[in-house]
DNA sequence: AAGGTATGAAGCTCCAGCAGTTACGCTATA
DNA sequence: TATAGCGTAACTGCTGGAGCTTCATACCTT
């Protein structure tokens, strides 16, 4: 058995069971793959790959075990290195940060600037996504973080650490019906046309949460994945906003009027996630602190060292988050 | 990096830094470990060995690390291994088990039959060893469980699970003052010579915690590691015997007497335990089961879920095990 | 439905690179 | 000072990958 077939295995089952175009992307022969992988089936007696003629169809249930075991396996060779450049180049690196249009214009500016001045030979990529891509992109190791406040809890071999609690705003323009009103009811914000967030974004299932408990039908006349969006079709008088607090701005949008909806909604968590057993460089558990400073080194490896979603949730249950 | 070069890197820590006698052991050259260690130092760019001329004096800190997580890859490597065997020949394969001679003489006699019975392709091996090289045979993947009541701690990459209570008896010959007591008094057993377990032997350190709680100074005159031994050196009149109750023969020990002490002596735990993240083939699934019927294989997979020791305590907390 | 085309995997051969071997020299350490 | 033990050097045999060919399947066209 050797790392390049493991290699090989795991990136055929990333690309379809479509050998060339994997042959492709690794820059080697679609032969040269074949043959690997024929050679470590027969190694260990399995087929991995169920084939019709030349065609592989599926994986096979010990296939679908083994290409388990060496993500984690290539997982750990990617640990092995990055042990290496942190005794080598203990400032340099990469980090490769997914998450979405909310976190990425919002929360995060202030913590990158931060960052890129304490490590300016850290080269930073930001990867901007839908929250299912997200998670994706930590689960399969593109991404070293995944920020989100949906769909992080989908892949269990990711740690979540919730980072700060928000509440939502009902945003609408100075000269709309609910801009006089002090007290917001969820009845009031009902009877309006809405516009919010996509589903699946940004918190929105506690919106649709909210309504379906208080047995009331929310007008929802437009979706969109960003807040800026979002203000955009308010001020075009399409609807009431319900979106993200930290998302009106209070400089540029003097136009609007946000009341504040944080007894409508529960809070919804933003949550820092990333795969378990990778080896986090320093700078990321500093990354991790600047965004959530109640995440310091010592917290985080704690958490790491529960295995269940559950048990990490239990351990924040008494603390405290920050709210934005 | 290759599979190979990890393989070697582990091996030369664990053979103490002794290139040739890794090499020996592994049947290969030593020039040719030389060789792949400092390929393997090169592409990663850091020193895994520290030397001193031409000889390996230490493992780095670096080193260290990386030797740690070459160890969780190769087991991962052999769980790949057994997923295909799983596969292959589910009822055929390997059982190693590390154990004390308590355990190995007095509690799995029956479950070995049993099993043996069940799986007669599987090849059972045991391995009868003190505490600390049991622990150590399965923290290094030698053995696929350790069956011990003590020294399991030692290891944190073992997961171990609480089996059965056991308690002590005191053991006298029919003549002995002591015989005659129903009701025996930790002061009665202190002022007579003992005849025990070797200390870090089958729950000897509950013995002392007794004795050092109650304020005594137990008169130990003879220790050894079985109870096969204890019992030849009470009916030589040596001493009393504090030994395990279950070692304790009603067929074959008529000449002795064994005084219940399970009043004056905390309950030990027996405890199985296996290295974390290797893959356990459904007959070990079994196995633990037999040994410890409340081990279910779901109860087993849940424990692991769980990471650390602790945890693991408290979901047995509630459960109550049996006693033998 | 039949025939044609495109896609994609496997078989085969050849070559280069490299892991491993043997022989030998060198250096810490006792 | 002796020796255990590592490094160097030259060699060899294996094997992984490239390129071409062959064959099977899917999809399209008429």
């Amino acid at each position: 058995m050797k790392l390049q077939q493991l290699r090989y295995i795991v990136e055929v089952v990333n690309h379809d069971l479509n050998v060339s175009a994997t042959a492709e992307s690794l820059y080697t022969s679609q032969p040269g793959i074949s043959k690997q992988v024929r050679m470590l089936e027969d190694e260990l007696g399995v087929q991995i790959f169920g084939r019709s003629g030349k065609h592989l169809t599926h994986v096979t249930s010990a296939g679908r075990e083994i290409v388990h075991i060496s993500r984690e396996i290539l997982s750990k060779v990617e640990s092995i290195k990055s042990v290496s450049r942190e005794h080598t180049q203990p400032d340099q690196g990469k980090l490769n940060i997914a998450t979405t249009h909310t976190q990425a214009r919002y929360a995060l500016p202030d913590v990158i600037k931060g960052f890129m001045q304490r490590y300016p030979k850290v080269s930073l990529h930001m990867h901007q996504g839908t929250p299912s891509q997200i998670s994706d992109a930590a689960a399969k190791g593109d991404a070293d973080f995944a920020i989100a406040t949906e769909a992080l809890h989908l892949y269990n071999d990711l740690v979540m650490l919730p980072c700060y609690h928000w509440n939502r705003s009902v945003v609408v323009g100075r000269d709309h019906p609910l801009a006089a009103k002090k007290h917001i009811t969820l009845e009031d914000v009902a009877e309006h046309p809405i516009v919010t967030y996509v589903f699946g974004f940004t918190g929105r299932s506690e919106l649709d949460h909210a309504f379906s408990k208080a047995g009331l039908e929310p007008k929802i006349v437009f979706t969109a994945t960003d807040a800026d969006v979002i203000k955009t079709y308010v001020r075009m008088g399409v609807g009431v906003g319900v979106m993200a607090t930290m998302a009106v701005d209070k400089q540029n949008d003097t136009d609007l009027v946000a009341i504040d909806a944080s007894h409508l909604f529960r809070p919804s968590t933003t949550k820092i996630g990333f795969r378990k057993g990778s080896f986090l460089r320093h700078y990321m558990y500093d990354f991790i602190e600047r965004f959530a400073p109640h995440l310091t080194r010592d917290v985080v490896d704690k958490a790491i060292s529960l295995k269940s979603a559950d048990e990490v949730d239990q351990m924040f249950k008494s603390l405290t988050l920050p709210v934005k």
